[in-house]
DNA sequence: AAAAAAG
């Protein structure tokens, strides 16, 4: 982690001279939020309190101003509020906050500059056309502004610094529901700012909550949330992400998955930790040797929720959250986000919440053109010279020789390994990414996709998920996966932000249990569907079984109002957009009925911010003759361009 | 059957 949290102060800058002489600046020192605003206990000692926070000193309005955090809240460890007219001034450096690394970068520090009428005008015709549904008792009505909702003043800067200025449908519907304490399982297509809609909420509770008390043992830590990824890579993104609204509101996140030394993390974690973001083997270890708590736990989130309760992960999950000290639900405040939920999981899911919201987003309106859809017939044998033709003609188009990032999904990974290496021997530089190669191997190899070294990435489903990769072009499904949610989480890697994208499936007889559902889903998201695999579709030997999605509906459905009426056909259970749970690019800068994009993208651009989001090339996607490529649609590389919306 | 997630 950082350098230079405020442990790691030199003692000159921490303490102004004779302020406290009792402070013990060591990191055993970290002080919860809850104990900030209190009269100090044991180890610490509290100067006179200037008011009835116990010594605090919090700017009597309420808020504080700019980098003073949530008025009245623990700004100081152990009572520094009290001391020279409260924690108005930085002059003790005591504060974390003081010296914790700005994740904006300079643009942080520089005071937020939001317009915010130029930016959200034409989205607001946008939102109009998102559905929504809601269910559960008394559903708090949303907001239009994330002013609306009293989030406290830090985390307000820090949404301004993100550069967000309207929240998305599933944060104007989610974050008031949560904000409420209530439970939620909230479906929202990929992209569409999951992320920040229970991000908001968690660390807003936590800044405002002064009263929970936290053991304070020796061993163990006491996390307030705890928030479960199902990749180690969607673990460090969630992480940075939260870190980034967290900035100077005096809320920890750390950090802690697989694949790395235990005792760092173990380290970082007894330095203090208000929110964890965890995969579940690694929290489980943490569990097991006793150095983390649950019993504290105000805050639970599932991201990528339909995964995290799969067979796979299922076990794991009930042993954190039913099997360890984890308050109950109604004790404790559960939310589960995801794109896809089907009703199986949606069952499974509400053994976890109590008396649970089911909120549903929808597209917006022609969101769907921003990723184009292709399925191509090709034989196994046939899939890694097919590949090579695509490539070549991406290559051939691109910009200055700059080859446009490409995903490519493979089934195994032993498959993507030898696909990689075919890559390679064959002049395109690819890289690769699966749950065989270490964790270091899997972060450079996703970094040096990132940054265009290499531009063709291989990936098993480990990178199906969640993972906000700017600028990928073209996602290419080599193998088809088994399962129709799968492929719309993969494709969601594309057509992010606003930017256009492409998506290209093989497709042969070992799929053909995808092909209705491929079909539906494509047909729904107004895709050119191939007759051949119209014809496949209606072979009624493959229905598709659990494959099988609503017809058209507009988004997810709670399970919980078709247990009446229907038997169990598992039919309607999708959430995310358009019946297509879960349209990639949410293209929330789309305007209704077009492609035109909203100059600045929609959602947080500085308006000329540079962001080109279909420069040049765009849209011709078939170039040459019949089954001939063009080019593929150029991604806007230029600043302004808010990533959070996963 | 495969992938992911602890070592």
């Amino acid at each position: 982690m950082s350098s230079n949290s405020w442990a790691d102060v030199s003692e000159s800058e921490r303490a102004p001279s004779g302020a406290w002489g009792y402070s013990r600046p060591s990191r055993t020192n970290y002080v919860p939020p809850h104990l900030r605003s209190r009269t100090p206990s044991s180890d610490f000692v509290a100067p006179s309190p200037g008011n009835d926070r116990g010594g605090y000193g919090g700017a009597p309005s309420g808020y504080g101003g700019r980098g003073q955090g949530y008025g009245g809240r623990g700004s100081g460890y152990g009572g520094r509020g009290g001391v020279g007219g409260g924690w108005n001034t930085r002059s003790g450096g005591w504060d974390r906050r003081d010296t914790e690394t700005n994740p904006f970068g300079n643009d942080g520090n520089a005071d937020p500059v939001v317009n915010e009428q130029e930016n959200t005008v034409i989205n607001f015709e946008a939102y109009e056309d998102i559905p929504i549904e809601t269910s559960g008792d008394n559903v708090p009505p949303p907001v239009n502004t994330f002013a609306e909702i009293d989030l406290g003043e830090a985390l307000n800067l820090n949404i301004q610094r993100c550069k967000y200025v309207k929240p998305t449908p599933v944060q104007r519907n989610a974050i008031p529901i949560l904000a409420a304490g209530r439970d939620l399982m909230a479906c929202a297509q990929t992209g569409s700012g999951k992320t920040a809609a229970f991000c908001f909420p968690i660390i807003s509770g936590i800044m405002k909550d002064q009263h929970i008390e936290r053991p304070r043992g020796v061993r163990g830590v006491y996390p307030l949330a705890v928030i479960l990824s199902p990749t180690r890579e969607l673990a460090c993104q969630i992480h940075d992400e939260a870190r980034k609204f967290s900035y100077q509101t005096g809320v920890k996140v750390v950090v802690a998955y697989g694949g790395t030394p235990v005792n760092q993390q173990i380290r970082e974690l007894e330095r203090g930790v208000d929110i964890l973001v965890a995969t579940p083997g690694r929290l489980n270890d943490l569990l097991e040797r006793g150095r983390v708590s649950l019993q504290m736990v105000k805050f639970l989130a599932l991201d990528e929720a339909d995964r995290m309760l799969d067979m796979g992960f299922e076990p794991q999950i009930r042993k954190i959250v039913q099997q360890m000290d984890m308050p109950p639900p109604g004790v404790r405040q559960t939310m589960l986000f995801s794109a896809t939920f089907p009703r199986e999981i949606q069952r499974l899911a509400s053994d976890f919440l109590s008396n649970y919201i089911f909120l549903a987003v929808g597209r917006v309106g022609s969101s769907t053109d921003l990723i184009v859809q292709r399925v191509e017939f090709v034989h196994d044998s046939d899939k890694r010279s097919h590949l090579m033709d695509l490539l070549h003609a991406q290559r051939e188009n691109g910009n200055q020789g700059k080859q446009a990032l490409t995903l490519v999904f493979v089934e195994t990974k032993k498959g993507a390994d030898s696909l990689e290496n075919w890559l390679c021997i064959n002049g395109f530089p690819a890289t690769t990414i699966h749950g065989d190669r270490s964790q270091q191997e899997r972060e450079v190899a996703l970094r040096s996709f990132k940054t265009g070294r290499t531009p063709i990435l291989v990936a098993t489903d480990v990178a199906a998920r969640g993972l906000d990769i700017p600028h990928v072009a073209h996602v290419v499904n080599f193998d088809l996966p088994n399962d129709i949610d799968d492929y719309v989480h993969r494709i969601g890697r594309t057509g992010r932000a606003g930017n256009s994208g492409l998506a290209t499936a093989f497709f042969n007889d070992n799929n053909t249990s995808m092909a209705k559902p491929l079909a539906e889903l494509m047909q729904e998201a107004n895709q050119e569907v191939p007759d051949w695999l119209t014809r496949y579709a209606s072979r009624a030997s493959f229905g598709g079984g659990k494959n099988r999605r609503s017809g058209g509906r507009f988004g997810g459905r709670d399970f919980r109002r078709e247990s009446f009426s229907r038997g169990g056909g598992g039919a309607d259970y999708y959430g995310g957009g358009g019946g297509y749970g879960g349209v990639p690019g949410g293209g929330y800068g789309a305007m209704p009925g077009g492609y035109g994009p909203v100059p600045g993208g929609g959602y947080g651009t500085v308006p000329g911010g540079g962001y080109a989001p279909y420069g040049r090339g765009g849209g011709a996607y078939y170039g040459g003759g019949p089954g001939g490529y063009g080019t593929v649609p150029s991604q806007g590389y230029g600043p302004g361009v808010a990533s959070a919306w996963d």
